[in-house]
DNA sequence: CTGTTAGCGCGTTCAG
DNA sequence: CTGAACGCGCTAACAG
């Protein structure tokens, strides 16, 4: 079925005048006879004329749109992000185009091209968990189309780059946990391949380390994102000789079924195993879930912030804005706190 | 900061022949010498060409693109549509341009032009609560362009609809709670001016009546669905002089906000007060909710469907495909039932 | 097999 | 103030 546009030539032979002034009578940027004017914009209304965008950008070198690529919308955590970044475009008039890589590399690269041939003017994006290959994205790169990366970004790039302080969440996530009492820390980590896994990492060791806990690598696993693997893991942490008191998952999806595990075997949370997360998700306030709390709304706008600055102005810096995170403590891990669900 | 684009006339240049032997090798459908082909083939991979879709786009009277407008991704529900609805377009390689009208008319009619301006095959909607007046849908079934409507509906638009049995839903909802016991059943209703707000409102009515309940009009409240206004409602349902025994919300994330509220006030849920939900979003199953589950894959993809069928075709028939509901019980309605979470 | 031409809808010259 | 002509990047029809 195809859509009949009205088009600028269709009011121009209407009205018998010229297709420029039609064009020009539309914009409002030059001079018209006040009567043609009118006319043109009377007949524009009741014929539900609708300017080509599309044309105009093709004459203009640009689309006014930017695309995103993120991993998934299974949490809260990417959609937060995308409303702001979506507000941010509205503003500016540019539509945003969002492609999910479902944490495929494959898709990821087939997203970039899809938009790439779509001529965006500009690029945000949080890698999948399987991308260490980066020539999809050197191509906006070398097209000198602008390019940020938030969360899960590319070392390799010089680029603007969104990170929040994984680090430091991590630490303060596992010294809380000292802090309560545990003794027996696991860690569920992340994908070796995102840097945010190594750091977050880090961070975990390296508050045991301070406070002079050994780190037994029986207690980290590294797995993959995927929920069916998370819950292959996690019962593999309550099944070995010497069970960890506490787990710090990578992320908040994770933490979640930790919880859900952990119960269904009949243990309290968090008297014998204490949970944290990290993200902050809408879900967790709701069960009581500790996280480290990432700002959704500050990474989105300072992305897009840093998007556009590239996209009107000519500078190429490649900045990094590094957020700060901040503890959540709730009932996961301290009893009786901000329980907010049917008992 | 312009992205300069490699394009056919520049490799045709490169390699001195023309354009249109060019666009031949690339496109693969026409006869081309092997060795032309060839040097085309690797000059166009040695400089990124990437075809620019939306040139030809233009000539083809299309755009590959359609679009979506929900009213907002503050819970799992139209998130999950979309992640559908994105799966299906891909594999019709169209690009899901989204969009959010937050609730509001004004910005769904902004929304909808900018859609029509970006020249979009197809759209989806699911209507904001304040929008009364259909002109800018209208539009795109007078320029011939496909629309389908989803959940929130446009009644007087002779179009393509996907439905669930809100009746029914809320119906064996309200049902549900009498048969545990409850004699004072609120229902926190939502606006009028959506016909899933009225077609819930009687499901609830209509169960209460069957036996032989009467309708007490101060149990029932109407409010639009942003949270503050919630909360002011649920507070007052529990402070009337005769207050309810159990509360049948228009949706999820109001109910969840109610079961804060109430727990918050010291009382007991199921006990002193069940809570039943509309949607089943993620959380649901976290904190207990009993709700009546929307089958979210199954709109998306037929939504999709309706759409692209008119798209692929030029048949417009208005076909509404209503799909069925499912009660989940949990802990919010019967005690120690699917309790997954942190205690 | 290849090149030329026209045109998608619009903006932007340049002449009148 | 208005019109004609050209071009954005690509496809399609028509000649060679």
């Amino acid at each position: 079925m195809k859509g009949h546009q009205v088009t600028i030539k269709d009011i121009a032979r209407a009205l018998n005048i010229s297709k420029s002034t039609v064009s020009r009578a539309l914009t409002g940027h030059a001079n018209v006879n006040e009567e043609t004017r009118k006319k043109v914009l009377e007949m524009a209304i009741s014929t539900d004329y609708q300017k080509n965008i599309i044309a105009t950008n093709l004459i203009k070198g640009r689309s006014k749109t930017i695309g995103i690529i993120v991993p998934d919308f299974s949490s809260s955590f990417f959609p937060s992000i995308i409303v702001e970044v979506q507000q941010i475009a509205k503003q500016k008039d540019y539509l945003l185009l969002i492609m999910q890589s479902n944490e495929s590399y494959e898709t990821e690269v087939a997203n970039a091209k899809l938009l790439l041939g779509h001529q965006v003017d500009g690029l945000l994006v949080s890698i999948s968990q399987e991308t260490l290959n980066f020539d999809h994205f050197k191509i906006f790169d070398r097209k000198n189309i602008p390019i940020v990366f938030f969360n899960r970004v590319c070392d390799e790039m010089m680029v603007p780059k969104v990170l929040v302080d994984d680090y430091e969440g991590a630490f303060s996530a596992t010294e809380h946990l000292i802090k309560i009492g545990k003794k027996r820390i696991a860690h569920l980590a992340g994908p070796r391949s995102l840097s945010i896994s190594k750091k977050r990492l880090n961070g975990y060791m390296d508050a045991l380390k301070q406070d002079n806990y050994g780190v037994d690598e029986d207690l980290i696993i590294e797995c993959d994102l995927s929920p069916d693997k998370v819950k292959i893991y996690i019962n593999h942490l309550l099944k070995i000789k010497n069970p960890p008191d506490a787990i710090f998952c990578i992320n908040d999806p994770s933490a979640i079924q930790a919880i859900q595990i952990i119960e269904s075997m009949g243990l309290k949370i968090p008297e014998d195993i204490a949970v944290v997360g990290f993200s902050n998700d809408f879900a967790s306030e709701l069960i009581g879930l500790t996280t480290v709390a990432q700002p959704v709304k500050d990474i989105g706008c300072t992305a897009a912030q840093l998007l556009f600055d590239q996209i009107e102005s000519d500078k190429k810096k490649a900045i990094i804005k590094q957020l700060k995170t901040n503890l959540i403590i709730r009932s996961s891990t301290v009893k009786s706190l901000n329980c907010n669900r049917v008992k």
